[in-house]
DNA sequence: TTTCGTTATGTTTTTAAAAGTATAACGCAA
DNA sequence: TTGCGTTATACTTTTAAAAACATAACGAAA
């Protein structure tokens, strides 16, 4: 495709999400956050593994939780190991259908953008 | 085109933007500004359009000017009406263009997200 | 029945962004 | 040559977001 916008390096560059209720509920980030919470079974890791607190990224999935109404994440405290969080078969489904979406839109980017 | 998420009444958003030095300097609100400017010749009538104060729609000028390093907007202070601000033909064309893409963004939101 | 690492929350502090205030400079027109 | 409405810019205040701090609850295992 060719670029027509004519003079400087311009990149076009954006992002997506979805809403419930005109309100933001799953972005890039909170998505990222909860293939991490997945991958270690636990919002502690995750949390440290993206250099946020704890309670930053324990406030985040409560809000996404709270606005699927359904949960994405369930997790429990105590026992060996402290406790543990996973992801429900919708939360996986959820993040599944978004990065298909992203990749999209990557590709959206790529064929209108310019480096 | 079919939609395969699954539960509640999910809607896809998103912005697009122009980025030089991997800085923002041209987005959907700006823009917005600019064509106020054009249609209204005037910085602080653009400003009160979009009730945001005269100073904060100044900074954004300035920034995108600069930004750019070939101004998108002219203003002059003094005379006739007190002053007057308008864009350049660079500016005119770039503000086309992205519209032009932000088009194509809009399309692509509403082929892929969900009301 | 104590230790441990995590989940779960509330509270406070810090930081950054936005908004507001103030004022100078300008040049046409009366 | 004064008044007017706007551009231009600095400075202060307010607001909101983020970070930091503190602490309780929990349950497996030792």
């Amino acid at each position: 495709m060719t670029q027509t916008m004519s003079i400087p390096p311009f990149k076009l560059n954006g992002r997506i999400w979805l809403e419930i209720d005109e309100e933001k509920v799953l972005g890039h980030g909170r998505v990222e956050l909860l293939e991490r919470i997945h991958e270690s079974g636990s919002i502690r890791q995750a949390a440290l593994q993206m250099k946020m607190s704890y309670k930053q990224a324990w406030d985040l999935v409560n809000h996404i939780n709270n606005g699927f109404k359904q949960p994405l994440v369930i997790s429990k405290r105590g026992g060996k190991g402290g406790g543990i969080a996973l992801l429900t078969p919708f939360g996986q489904e959820v993040i599944v259908e978004f990065k298909e979406l992203q990749q999209k839109f990557f590709r959206f980017l790529d064929e209108n953008g310019r480096k």
